[in-house]
DNA sequence: TATTAAGTTGACCGGGCGGTCCGCTTAGGG
DNA sequence: CCCTAAGCGGACCGCCCGGTCAACTTAATA
C-alpha cells in the first residue's frame, strides 16, 4: 500500500469517528470526505459501501473496548473493574452504538464476531463482580451490554449538561445494579440544571 | 371540518404513531399514507410539513404523559406515584422520543411548551418523592426526565427480550435513585438471554 | 336532486443522497 | 530520472425523499 493513500485511509477513519459522533449515522459520504480533506471518490477507493466505511470505525471501537475488558478481568477488584469497563464504554460511546451493533450481522460479519468477543468479555466481567458480590445475583452479562450505553445516550439530551454529565447517570444506573443495602457511590452532582 | 376529512385525520395520526414507533423518525410521507388508506397529497393538506405532522403526534403522547402527571401528584405515596409514572413513560416511550423533544422548540411552538408543562409536572412528582424520602435528595426533575425513556430504549436493542423487558431495567433503574440502603424493588428477571 | 366548496389524489418537481467512472496526479522501484 | 501502476477527485447517474398542483370526487346544504 503507498504511502499516502494509508495515510488518507487513517485521515478518512479519524473524520468518519468524528463526524458519526457528532451528526449521527445520517451524515453524507460528502461530508465526512471533506472533513478528512480528501475526494469523495477516495472515500469509496478504500471502503466499497458508506457502511463498510462504518463497520471499521464500529469495529476499531468494539476491538479497544474488548481489550479494556480483557485487561480489567485480571484485575483484583471485580466491582471496580465492571465500573472502570462501564466508565470506559460511556465515555467512548457517546451516541446510537448498540443501533448499529444490533444490526451488525446485516452490515459486516467481522463486526458482529468483534460484537460477540465484547459480549464474551463482558460476561466474564459481570461474573466475576457478581461473585465477588459486587452486583446482584440476577445481573446478566446482556443487562450490562445493554445498559452500559444508557449513560452517555441520556445525558446527550440534557438541555445545558455539562461533557461529565453522563458519569452521573453512570453512577445512578451502577448503583440500581449493586445488591440490597449497598452503600451507593457517591453521585456527581448535576453541572447545571433546568 | 367535513366528516371524512377528520375521519382521515383520525387515521393518519394513528398510522404516524405506529409507523414513528416501529421504523423510526426516517419513515417516508408516502409510507405512512399507503399505511392509513390514503393518498400522500392528502397528508399534506393536514399537515403543512412532515414535521409539523410528528409534531402533532408527540403532542397528543406528551399531553397524555402531563395528564397522567397531573393525577398522580396528589396520590397518597409519592413515591409509587413517581414509579408509576415512569412506567407509563417507559411503556410508552418505546422509542427515541426525547431526541424530538430536544429540538421541540425548531419543530413546534406548541411542542416545546408541551414539553416544559410535562417537565414541571415531572418536577412536581420528583419533588413530593424527594420529600417522602422515597428517593435520594440529589436528584432532580431533569434526571428523572432524562433517565425516564432510557428503559425502553435499552430494552429495545435486546436481540432477544420479550415485549415487557423494558420493566426490568426500569426496575433497575429506579432502584439507582433510591436513598442509601432501601430495599430495592424485585426486579423482573430476564425472559430470555443471549 | 342540483350546486358547490371542501377534500382527495397521484403525477410531477427540485434537491440531496450513495455510488460509479474516467481523466489526471504522483509515489516509488529499476 | 522515467515509467508505470496505484491513487485521486469531482462530474455524473439513478433513486428516493419532502413538498406542490391541477384535475377529479364527494359531503353537505337548500
Amino acid at each position: 500500500m503507498r504511502a499516502d493513500a494509508a495515510r488518507n485511509r487513517a485521515l478518512l477513519l479519524a473524520a468518519a469517528e468524528a463526524a458519526f459522533a457528532e451528526r449521527g449515522l445520517d451524515v453524507s459520504v460528502a461530508d465526512i470526505a471533506q472533513r478528512a480533506g480528501i475526494g469523495k471518490g477516495t472515500v469509496f477507493r478504500h471502503f466499497p459501501t458508506k457502511d463498510d466505511l462504518l463497520a471499521e470505525v464500529m469495529l476499531d471501537r468494539v476491538h479497544a473496548l474488548t481489550h479494556a475488558g480483557k485487561r480489567l478481568a485480571t484485575a483484583d477488584d471485580p466491582g471496580a473493574a465492571l465500573l472502570e469497563f462501564l466508565t470506559l464504554a460511556a465515555e467512548r460511546q457517546q451516541q446510537n452504538d448498540l443501533s448499529v451493533l444490533r444490526e451488525a450481522h446485516a452490515v459486516n460479519e467481522r463486526l458482529s464476531d468483534a460484537r460477540a468477543a465484547m459480549f464474551a468479555q463482558i460476561d466474564t466481567l459481570v461474573g466475576r463482580a457478581r461473585e465477588a458480590g459486587a452486583i446482584r445475583a440476577d445481573v446478566t452479562g446482556t443487562d450490562v451490554a445493554l445498559l452500559m450505553c444508557a449513560p452517555g445516550h441520556v445525558a446527550g439530551f440534557a438541555p445545558h449538561g455539562g461533557p461529565d454529565l453522563w458519569r452521573r447517570y453512570l453512577a445512578i444506573i451502577f448503583d440500581g445494579l449493586r445488591p440490597h443495602g449497598a452503600r451507593p457511590l457517591p453521585v456527581p452532582p448535576p453541572t447545571e440544571n433546568s
